[in-house]
DNA sequence: CAGTGGTCTAGACCACTTT
DNA sequence: AAGTGGTCTAGACCACTGA
């Protein structure tokens, strides 16, 4: 993993900024990254892109690189709950024990808006898969997922209880490293108040996702409904290049 | 606005893909796209990875490179709507009118936590701005912001009843491009339910964030209360190139 | 005007997928 | 083996910032 020059410059860099080893917020120009890490200024720029992509360094065209202020300060922030938050099987439990109750499992037909989702025809049939995720044996989120079963044919209970992603990356060979997510509020309804244990008055965080296979196939759509006291989703905003 | 070599291409591709001028979901290769556009791989990579990050098209070594086709089916989803929530003058209105009601202004002392966040010193004072955003006369938000006054001296209650985006930008040239977001959920509270026109039972979205100038300095600390009816924060997420 | 990041090129070579 | 995207280089030139 990452004998790539422009990953191993980025970890240094990080690794230095971290260290403090810079002066005055401030890191060397390109040309002389360039150098000193006998590296072409193409791979400096790209690690230190990276960087910038991830809000630990600010880019300033005539200026020069600055380090972001809060990555030092405030490092917990930059972990990228955000991006992990979503994808199943990576919400961040520090030495907490996790847990899942599989609620429900079936085989249906494909509803228009899942085949519109999924990208799949009339007579296709899906994975319909209720899970109650669990962190310290204390419930906290309820995920319905559709998955289309001609892309996994071979899912069963057992794998479902603990990761699908995990087994698809590690059985399938398959990764799901994108996503389109989707957030929401709302008052908890009776069901989230009985297995989120939520007074009625307590609302629910409410994630939607379509997850994508790296060849771009959608793979699973998936409904989160999340007890608000959990509920944390953070993220760093890039509006530069859009459009 | 977008002379540039790369920028072209992108926007030329996009319109191709929107046209459905590709068959079959697939681009042509690289080298291809190259010289049909006359110009280096190098741009048609540059292009094509903004398409990959913006989540419109999946690159796949050795197989080549493929429309979402979510892109194609659900294209709204892929409004950025994430990405301009959160910076305060740009939320989606199509054509609804926005309103601002003022509801507190005045500089305070920073706390310590502000201190932290907007990188200032123990004498440092901010400008404390409360509004109540309003959408076709019906409240959706409390925003309550933080500004250093070191940073706009200049700042009125004329212009807070406005953007101070826009302000900053048309007359400092200064540009906000860059935040950090944290979303959650929690019931409102007796004030979220005066000034919202909420029932105790119905929850607000809570954005906090902080967003930066170019060139690095944090600028506003910004907590954002949100009707839960109006809350929605939509984004492509892409979990490759992580740390 | 010197220094800094941004854009763009042309080409070599590598890693993976498909036939 | 052929085709495709990924990495890396070396260098030219541009655009902006600041002394």
């Amino acid at each position: 993993m990452a004998d790539l020059v422009y990953r191993s410059v980025m970890r240094d860099i990080k690794q230095k900024i971290l260290a403090n080893e810079y002066q005055g917020m401030r890191l060397p120009d390109e040309r002389s990254l360039s150098t000193s890490y006998q590296v072409s200024r193409s791979s400096i720029k790209r690690a230190l892109g990276v960087l910038a992509q991830q809000g630990i360094i600010f880019k300033k065209r005539g200026s020069g690189t600055f380090i972001n202020p809060l990555y030092l300060k405030n490092r917990s922030l930059f972990r990228y709950e955000g991006s992990n938050v979503g994808v199943t099987d990576s919400f961040k439990f520090g030495n907490h024990k996790q847990g899942i109750r599989l609620i429900d499992y079936q085989v249906v037909p494909a509803s228009t808006d899942l085949q519109q989702d999924l990208f799949l025809d009339d007579n296709d049939f899906v994975y319909k898969i209720r899970r109650l995720r669990l962190v310290d044996d204390q419930p906290f989120m309820i995920e319905t997922g559709y998955i289309p079963i001609k892309i996994t044919p071979t899912l069963s209970p057992a794998i479902v209880k603990s990761s699908i992603f995990n087994y698809l990356e590690n059985a399938k060979g398959k990764r799901v490293t994108k996503s389109f997510m989707s957030i929401s509020v709302a008052p908890s309804k009776i069901e989230d108040q009985r297995l989120l244990k939520l007074k009625p008055t307590e609302p629910v965080g409410i994630m939607e996702g379509v997850f994508f296979l790296d060849d771009g196939t959608p793979f699973e759509v998936s409904n989160m409904r999340v007890h608000y006291k959990y509920m944390k989703y953070s993220t760093f905003v890039n509006l530069d290049q859009e459009s």
